[in-house]
DNA sequence: CCATATGTTCGATGGCCATCGAATAATGTG
DNA sequence: CACATTATTCGATGGCCATCGAACATATGG
């Protein structure tokens, strides 16, 4: 990965608030380990961890409830780390699906190694 | 480490020439494998590759060399990366003596671990 | 001591960005 | 259909930030 995209990863994770929801998301899906800071933010009758990106349902009011911010301001967030590339994200209807970009994961994990 | 400081970390690498600025000390420190783009900013007589930080004389000279920007931006830039926690820098005379922090590079690979 | 090299500090500037509320769109519920 | 939920878009605003040149500070070499 070049240098540029990892500048953008870096600008959508240097706003604090914007890291947060993503570690939200990230969370759910790829940790194997850190269940911390989940019970806020958890996928009901559902295990929290899972070994591949998982789609969260209802992420954007989930993110909502849990943050002292605008709607407006959260749309723009995510808008922001999937633009990085660090996120995708789908609407069907009412249903808000989420899930995390594993190859950024990866470019992430691999950056300094 | 905690989720401000990473935010912090992450700012400091958002800046595409800040970043620049920090895997080129970087490579020269820390980096057991990857030695591409260690040529335009080489130890003169020295193996770039060390298995721990190791200080880097004259690194703002041969930061300026390799970049477009004043030496009052990368004066500024250094600072940062400092205040992000990633590099200290010392001087003494005339000489500008520079590291990266193994902390910081510990914190960033833990990051999604 | 004088000139040169090396960094730092300062003030200005232009641009980007986080945030908000309001308006709008889309969808489901009674 | 009327209403509530949910998410997006828009315009405004205040603040931060990357960059520059100029002025200053410090050190070294002749």
């Amino acid at each position: 990965m070049e240098q540029s995209n990892y500048s953008k990863i870096f600008k959508a994770l240097s706003s604090e608030q914007r890291l947060k929801i993503f570690l939200m998301i990230y969370k759910q899906c790829c940790n194997p380990k850190d269940q911390q800071g989940g019970t806020e933010f958890k996928v009901e009758g559902e295990k929290t961890c899972c070994p591949v990106a998982k789609v969260i349902e209802g992420a954007f009011t989930k993110v909502c409830d849990c943050m002292k911010l605008s709607r407006s301001t959260i749309s723009h967030h995510f808008k922001e780390l999937q633009n990085a590339g660090l996120i995708t994200c789908e609407r069907d209807g009412r249903t808000f699906r989420c899930k995390v970009n594993e190859q950024a994961v990866k470019a992430i994990r691999d950056f300094l190694k």
